[in-house]
DNA sequence: GTAGGGTTAG
């Protein structure tokens, strides 16, 4: 009984318990010395023993060796076949993926010399890498799809649910469905492909009638994978009661315990713009890890609470969980948000350490910061860092000059991409327009207007917007209202565009009549729109609707009134010269506004030649210590009329002490695509002469007409 | 007794 002798184990079956024991573990060392002893012994030939091998080294993300051992594979099996297309499936991307689709093809056409054909772990492996094929992604997709039915793998479940997420990728969650409805059997993998699909397209109704689907099928299949895709459906501000539903059958099951799944309801609330429930949930977490903190944090960001985002950072930084690449954008984009340039370039510092400098998401966000912080040289560098900028960046530092006012700089940059033959996107378009507007360039605009036709961009938001604005800022304002009718549809913001365009060239009227349009149409006003309002009441010197629409922002549509709504009451009020109102006005407002308002109070003074209280609104801007040059030019002039020398020695004392200047007065325009600027006093012009000759022949002529120019003392002041 | 599908942060 005791010396029973115990079967030796087969050198075969020996490596095969190896191999396995060694594929868990993804013992690589391991690995190399088994297949020495595997080509020693001649057993690599074997398919018993070579498949596991290939999977051994696939699992180690080793694909040549993995090929190598395929290769020695006498006579391939399907299980060769099906380690080698998996493991390049499983690793991913672009190249990946061709090769899978290369395997598969040879594996096809060899099938019949070997008699070894395709089967449904082939199918899933080839359904896996389709989305990430570069070229003709979906006609590969379906030529796979039919084959899998010709070869008889329609019914298994695990290509369905593969075909599902595959087409969900695509972006076809309709064809997804189809295959979906029609599985004979499904589990919980292919309802979260199903759910997570709708999630992802931001079909939150589709995805909880699928749940609901679920749950009434009594599937037991309810587990973290599929609450995560459920919450993740949810994480919209309409469907924060169902997210909270599911929230607490989280709590229930117990589920909630995984981290993914509390992650996912950090997201959906943060998502749902409550961030005190998922600060909340936050807390509560066990093993925070990097997910969970960017989650919150970009929850923060995404809802404007830049200042707590990055407070939760240091937070985060303090807590010794390293900080991945999705944390550090959501970080750049609250420092964008605040203008926050210290903290942001804290942030580059740490970036580079960590190795992520050459990830597209946070070279768009640098950029993005660096240009919102006003640093556009800096972004521009960091634009220039990457060969091969995708459309977001360039999208990024086009809008980068555009947001700082270099449009020329903006228009050389898309001139470049266009070279390049990089397609734009929609907010490239509504960039380079916003560009051509503020130059005035209409020329360049309609060329732009071209290349938006030409592209098939509609006239959806924001192109549509912004081009109506183009054309209304550039004076053509029947070209701009054309535009804007013939939009799909108008949000407020195309609306206060076209607004603006009017109230700017002059026909004011038309404007307040928008404005009366609009809100019969049910579009809340911003408070843009109430700029542009009250701006065209001041420019038609309409001073009692001004004070009713000024009223009514605040009682009616609940707009806390900034200081560009205080700007527009005190110029038109002192446009029409109610300066003592306008001085009462100004101090009725927050102070901190003060430097801006007894600005406008100042050039209405002039305006009007009311000298004392000029005098009494440029005190004030010399108190508040302003650096505008024209503040202290205009007071000089001022005692200047009334014969305050020494006040006018003081005043220019000050203005030396502070190193101002009086700054040249310039203007420009476009012809022939090309932008003329001219500087107060410069000759540089080359047909100067010419253009001051023409200058004098019209002001004879309009001399002749009876125009007398106003020359009083402080404009003979400002000339010297 | 070898091989396959799904979730959370931009």
């Amino acid at each position: 009984m005791t010396n029973l002798p115990l079967p030796s184990p087969s050198p075969s079956r020996s490596f095969f318990t190896k191999l396995l024991h060694c594929t868990h573990h993804k013992n690589l060392k391991h690995a190399q010395t088994l297949h020495s002893q595997i080509i020693q012994t001649g057993s690599s030939s074997c398919p018993f023993i070579a498949n596991p091998l290939v999977n051994l080294y696939a699992k180690c993300h080793r694909l040549t060796e993995a090929k190598l051992a395929f290769e020695e594979i006498k006579y391939k099996d399907a299980v060769s076949w099906n380690c080698l297309i998996n493991a390049h499936s499983q690793l991913g991307g672009p190249q990946n993926s061709v090769s899978v689709m290369h395997l598969f093809r040879r594996m096809v056409k060899e099938a019949n010399e070997n008699d070894v054909y395709p089967n449904g772990h082939t199918f899933t492996g080839v359904f896996t890498a389709v989305p990430d094929l570069g070229k003709n992604p979906l006609g590969a997709g379906k030529q796979g799809h039919s084959l899998a039915l010709a070869f008889g793998c329609g019914c298994d479940v695990y290509v369905g649910s593969s075909l599902v997420s595959m087409y969900c990728k695509l972006g076809l969650v309709c064809d997804a469905r189809k295959v979906f409805d029609r599985m004979p059997e499904r589990n919980s993998v292919t309802w979260v492909a199903m759910i997570s699909g709708y999630a992802a397209q931001r079909l939150g109704g589709e995805a909880v009638r699928v749940f609901k689907l679920m749950v009434g099928v009594g599937e037991e299949g309810l587990n973290e994978f599929v609450l995560t895709s459920v919450l993740s459906a949810f994480a919209m501000p309409e469907f924060i009661a169902s997210g909270k539903q599911i929230h607490c059958l989280g709590i229930k099951s117990g589920l909630l315990s995984v981290v993914a799944v509390g992650n996912a309801v950090v997201t959906m609330y943060g998502k749902c713009g409550s961030l005190d429930d998922a600060a909340k949930t936050f807390e509560l977490l066990s093993g925070k890890n990097t997910i969970s903190w960017s989650a919150l944090i970009t929850g923060f960001a995404q809802s404007g609470d830049s200042e707590k985002a990055l407070e939760m950072f240091s937070k985060m930084n303090h807590s010794m969980v390293k900080p991945s690449e999705f944390t550090l954008v959501g970080v750049l984009n609250a420092c964008s948000d605040i203008g926050a340039t210290r903290e942001g370039k804290q942030v580059h510092g740490s970036l580079v350490k960590l190795g992520f400098e050459s990830q597209i998401y946070i070279r768009t966000a640098m950029v993005d910061m660096y240009a919102k912080c006003g640093c556009v040289a800096d972004a521009r560098k960091g634009f220039d860092f990457l060969q091969e900028p995708d459309i977001v960046l360039w999208t990024s530092m086009i809008g980068g000059y555009v947001q700082n006012g270099e449009n020329e700089d903006a228009l050389v940059l898309y001139g470049k991409m266009q070279i390049r033959g990089i397609f734009p996107n929609e907010l490239t378009m509504a960039s380079v327009l916003k560009a051509c507007s503020s130059l005035a360039a209409l020329e360049q605009g309609k060329q732009i207007h071209a290349c938006v036709v030409k592209y098939g961009f509609s006239l959806e938001i924001p192109i549509g917007s912004a081009l109506s604005s183009m054309y209304a800022k550039c004076g053509s304002l029947n070209d701009g209202n054309l535009v804007f009718r013939g939009m799909p549809t108008r949000d407020v913001i195309s609306w206060n565009a076209m607004m603006s365009g009017l109230s700017q060239n002059g026909y004011g009227n038309e404007a307040l009549e928008l404005f009366e349009e609009m809100l019969s149409e049910g579009t809340k006003p911003d408070y843009v729109t109430f700029v542009n309002v009250l701006s065209a009441c001041s420019h038609m010197g309409l001073v009692e609707r001004g004070w009713i629409f000024f009223n009514m922002m605040s009682n009616e549509f609940h707009i806390v009134p900034r200081v560009e709504h205080y700007a527009c009451m005190v110029d038109l009020l002192s446009r029409a010269g109610k300066l003592t109102e306008a001085k009462e006005f100004i101090e009725s407002t927050p102070t901190e506004h003060g430097l801006c308002l007894w600005q406008i109070l100042l050039s209405g003074c002039r305006n009007y030649r009311n000298y004392d209280l000029g005098a009494y609104a440029g005190e004030k801007l010399m108190e508040l210590g302003s650096k505008e040059s024209s503040a202290y030019v205009l007071l000089s002039s001022i005692y200047t009329v009334m014969g305050r020398r020494g006040d006018v020695e003081r005043v220019r004392r000050m203005m030396n002490l502070l190193g101002l200047n009086k700054e040249p007065g310039c203007s420009w325009i476009e012809m022939k695509s090309q932008i003329h600027a001219f500087v107060a006093g410069d000759q540089m012009h080359p047909q100067d002469k010419q253009i001051r000759a023409e200058v004098q022949r019209l002001s004879k002529l309009i001399t002749d007409e009876g125009y007398k120019p106003v020359f009083d003392l402080l404009s003979a002041d400002l000339e010297s």
